[in-house]
Formats: C-alpha cells, sequence, structure tokens
DNA sequence: GCATGATGC
DNA sequence: AGCATCATGC
C-alpha cells in the first residue's frame, strides 16, 4: 500500500533505522524520491554470521522459535499486521545482539565499511538496469530457428532415427547402444554425454560434433535469445538483482536475468552482447588482470609468484618456463596450456585427479606437473600446507577481510567429503578476498562519481569487471577515476594491473 | 524436485 | 577442480 508513502521520509528523518533487506527498501521508495539513510541490516549481518536466512527474515525468526509466516505464503494470502510487528519487533530487539557477534567474530569493520555501504551500490546499478534491444535479440532468434533446424535433420540422419537431441537419455542410448561408440562411462540416469565425453568421441563419428553444435545453440537461443527478451521491461531495460547474501565465499550472484553468465568465449554466443546497448555515449569495461592469482601470490606470500607480477611478467608463460626449464620466449602454446592448467588447479585446491581429467592424462602424471610446481614456488606449497591445518583446527578459513567460512565438510567421515573440505579451505580465502577488494573499489568509485557529480553510471559487475554506462565529455575523467580506485583501493605485496575498453554496445567492449 | 548440461569468473 | 544461474527432461 503506497498512499502514505510520501510521510516515510518525515517520519524517519532524524531516526537510526535498522532494516532487513534495505536493498528492496531502496527500490520500492526510490519510485517516490525517498531515499532514507540505514544503519543497520539484519539480511547482511546474519549472512555474514552465516546464518541461513535467504531473503526471508522468516528464516532466521523461525529456528529461534518464532512461528512467522514466509514471504512467499504472506504473497498468496495476504499479510497478517501481527506478523509484520513480530518482525520489525525481531529486528529491533535483536539489533545490538547480532552487532556484539560481529564484534566478536572480527567481521564488523567487513560489515559496516563493506557490506553496509555496498547495498546502496548495488542498489542504484539494478534501479539503472541496462539497456537491450529485443529487435536485435528476435534476428538472432529467428536465424538461429534456422540453423538448429538444419542440424536436427542433419543429426537424425547421421543417427539413422528421430529422437528427443535435448534429452541426455535418448541421445546416450543412440550414441553408446546404436552407434556403439566407445568412452561409454554410466551415470545414476543413463550414460555421460557432456562436453568432455563428446571431446573423446569427436574423431570417432560425425554426428558428435552436430550434438555439440546444437547443444552449444540451443543454450543461446533458450536461455539468452529468449530468456533474457522475457526480462526486457517497459523501460526497454533488463533489471538484474544482485544477491549480496547468496554464495559462501562473499561474491555477488546476478539473478532474474543473470547477466554475470552472458556468453564471451563462443563467437557464436558472444554476438549476444550486441543486443546490450548503453543510455549514454558508450560503455566503458574495466577488468582486473590475473586477480585472483595476484590474491595468491599475496596471501601465500611467495617471492617467486610476487616477483613475476612485480616484472609484470606473463604469468602463464613465466611457471611453464619454469616447470619445463626454458626460457619465456621458447615457451611453445602446448607449454603455456598446461601451466595455465595447473595454476588453475593450484587456485582451486589442486588435486592430481582433478588436474588429470582436465589436461586428459594420468593423475601420475598430473601430480608430477603439480610437485614441480609446488618446488618452483615453495611459498604457494606452505601456505597450502598452513591453511589447511588451521582450517583443521579452527573448523573455518577467513579472507583478508575477515569474511568467515565455517568448513563443515572437514568433520566428514567420508574421505571424499573431507578433500573437498580442503580444498575450500584453500580456495575461498583467494576468492573471498578477491572478492572483498573488488567490492571495495565499488563503493570508492560509486562515492567518487557522486562528488564529482558525474552522470555517467556504474551497470554491471562481473566478479573481476564493471562495465560503466558513460557520456563521452566524462570519458577520460570516469577512465581515470575507475582505474585508480581499482588499482589502489587496497595494498597487497603486488600491484594490481586493471585494464580497459570502450564500446558503443557490449560486443565491442572487449 | 532432482539430474544433467549449458554459460560465466 | 573453486564459485555461481538457468533450461530441460523425466
Amino acid at each position: 500500500d503506497r498512499s502514505n508513502v510520501s510521510i516515510i521520509d518525515k517520519v524517519l528523518n532524524d531516526k537510526k533505522i535498522f532494516t532487513f533487506d534495505q536493498n528492496k527498501n531502496f527500490i520500492l521508495l526510490k519510485r517516490d524520491n525517498i531515499e532514507i539513510d540505514v544503519s543497520d541490516d539484519l539480511m547482511i549481518s546474519s549472512y555474514l554470521l552465516n546464518y541461513n536466512t535467504k531473503d526471508d527474515i522468516a528464516y532466521l525468526m523461525n529456528s529461534s522459535g518464532y512461528d512467522v509466516t514466509f514471504y512467499q505464503n504472506s504473497l498468496k494470502n495476504g499479510f497478517d499486521k501481527k506478523d509484520i510487528l513480530l518482525k520489525a519487533r525481531f529486528i529491533y530487539d535483536t539489533r545490538d545482539k547480532y552487532i556484539e557477534m560481529l564484534e566478536k567474530e572480527e567481521m564488523l569493520d567487513l560489515y559496516k565499511d563493506i557490506e553496509m555501504p555496498l547495498i546502496t551500490v548495488l542498489a542504484n546499478m539494478e534501479y539503472s538496469g541496462i539497456r537491450v534491444d529485443r529487435n536485435i535479440l528476435k534476428d538472432m532468434d529467428e536465424e538461429m530457428s534456422l540453423r538448429l533446424k538444419e542440424i536436427e535433420t542433419e543429426i537424425y540422419d547421421l543417427a539413422g532415427e528421430e529422437f528427443n537431441i535435448s534429452s541426455p537419455k535418448q541421445l546416450g542410448v543412440v550414441l553408446f547402444e546404436k552407434l556403439n561408440l566407445p568412452y561409454a562411462k554410466k551415470t545414476k540416469t543413463g550414460y555421460k554425454t557432456d562436453v568432455s565425453i563428446l571431446n573423446k568421441l569427436a574423431s570417432y563419428h560425425p554426428i558428435i560434433n552436430k550434438i555439440l553444435e546444437y547443444r552449444g545453440l540451443s543454450k543461446i537461443k533458450s536461455t539468452y535469445l529468449e530468456g533474457l527478451t522475457n526480462y526486457i521491461r517497459e523501460d526497454g531495460k533488463i533489471h538484474t538483482i544482485y544477491k549480496q547474501n547468496l554464495t559462501r565465499t562473499g561474491r555477488l550472484s546476478s539473478v532474474e536475468p543473470n547477466l554475470q553468465n552472458i556468453p564471451a568465449r563462443d563467437e557464436d554466443g558472444r554476438k549476444i552482447r550486441k543486443a546490450f546497448l548503453p543510455c549514454n555515449d558508450m560503455f566503458l569495461s574495466a577488468d582486473y588482470s590475473q586477480m585472483e592469482l595476484r590474491v595468491l601470490a599475496h596471501v601465500s606470500d611467495s617471492k617467486e609468484l610476487q616477483q613475476a607480477f612485480i616484472n609484470d611478467e606473463d604469468i602463464h608463460s613465466r611457471v611453464a618456463a619454469d616447470m619445463y626449464g626454458t626460457t619465456i620466449d621458447e615457451v611453445t602454446k602446448e607449454m603455456r596450456k598446461t601451466a595455465k592448467a595447473v595454476i588453475f588447479g593450484i587456485v582451486y585446491g589442486i588435486s592430481g585427479f582433478g588436474l588429470g581429467e582436465n589436461l586428459e592424462i594420468s593423475a601420475t602424471d598430473a601430480k608430477k606437473f603439480i610437485n614441480k610446481y609446488y618446488e618452483l614456488y615453495p611459498g604457494v606449497k606452505n601456505y597450502m600446507d598452513r591453511i589447511v591445518e588451521e582450517a583443521y583446527r579452527d573448523g573455518y578459513v577467513k579472507t583478508m577481510f575477515k569474511r568467515k567460512r565455517v568448513i563443515d565438510e572437514l568433520n566428514n567421515k567420508n574421505f571424499m567429503i573431507r578433500q573437498s573440505g580442503e580444498r575450500i579451505a584453500l580456495n575461498t580465502p583467494i576468492q573471498g578476498t578477491s572478492a572483498d577488494i573488488m567490492k571495495i573499489a565499488m563503493i570508492k568509485i560509486f562515492n567518487e562519481m557522486k562528488e564529482k557529480n558525474l552522470k555517467s553510471k556504474m551497470l554491471l559487475q562481473v566478479h573481476d569487471e564493471l562495465i560503466f554506462d558513460c557520456l563521452k565529455e566524462e570519458k577520460d575523467v570516469l577512465e581515470e577515476l575507475v582505474r585508480r580506485n581499482m588499482e589502489n583501493c587496497v595494498k597487497l605485496s603486488v600491484p594490481f594491473k586493471v585494464s580497459h575498453d570502450y564500446g558503443t554496445d557490449w560486443y565491442e567492449t572487449k
């Protein structure tokens, strides 16, 4: 009921305000040009403290003895006034307790200096939205329908029968029983038919590449061409929602739609980006290069890795040269690719098995690469041993900015699950610290843009990348401001490097 | 509602 | 192999 909404800012003007989900409040009130200054948000504090709150305070309250209606049910059956009062009372009554718990966990700074200020930044990005041209998507969709129809016919011809290509179950039967192809691997429900399996089969039968193409194109059609169109609003824009209380590492997630997984690598898919357009003159995109590896170099205090970044070397080539005992100039594409896979493995908390799968070599050979890497970068090895030991001792790990993640997997009876817990312990401080730093950069950039009264807007965040809708007269100021804040908001033992690009659509903005 | 498989960093 | 979201089949 918005009939009395205009009195809200008068009533709340000089008060301290505690909320649950200020982002939602912000966007509701923004329509009436009301901006209130919120001091505490229970959804955020409970998230940092590892409570399961989702987007509904009912989860939190009902797990401590209340019986309030879940938001989804209230939407269906109407809101009960008593319920609303109970929730408000709960927010007010528990505020001090939650602040105390944050302080005890050393997360008060994280809460006050990062997560609370970030709410406004995200709400503004969501409110701005990004312009998407539905006609571009429609044209691409029509072309895609034709291509899919063609491929479909070719697949039926090659298979000698018609079947549902989108059903992994039916496809498995065709490939492994009818065509008798090798590498048949079972899942619970049938045969595995994912990319890695199909790639191995490509040289055995021409149907395989057609299936891979069909899978890729139908993903583009259903999720992006059709999916995105459904989210274009009256204003011609897509307004994604950033979830600030979901991931276990501190990253954001993006939903309805997810704008953090718009195709980038595959050329066919990448074309989707042509439909994303600026409202001002152009997009500016700025991304951290090798963010997680730089964070690893810092948290592990690996002098060798740090030196490579200080020298601004191509890190994958550097590691390849060291691993194979050559100079950087002698590194081949294949050597670099292997080194890159090993480095990824390190960031994800390596196992010989996992790396072997990825490189399609035996686990034993993969383990040799890993050992070689440890020899070259003893600091990284020490870090990995230390963080796993600490995780077993404490039951949790923390990021550089004290974000905490409890790892229950480490107490599991199952060896595989404990191993997975060790990988989580290795990866979370790296991924989480990167997320912390990106959040700090976003807040600084947002505030400085506001201070300087810039009309350009921050629109999207994709983990290590920010996208702005830029006015041409603000181009130079914005570019300098963004780079300076991203590179300098946090000082590590290695420099951060930010690269940027401009474009009149998102496709052009490499 | 779960499993599978596509997409991103 | 770490962290995610969405579409589809069954």
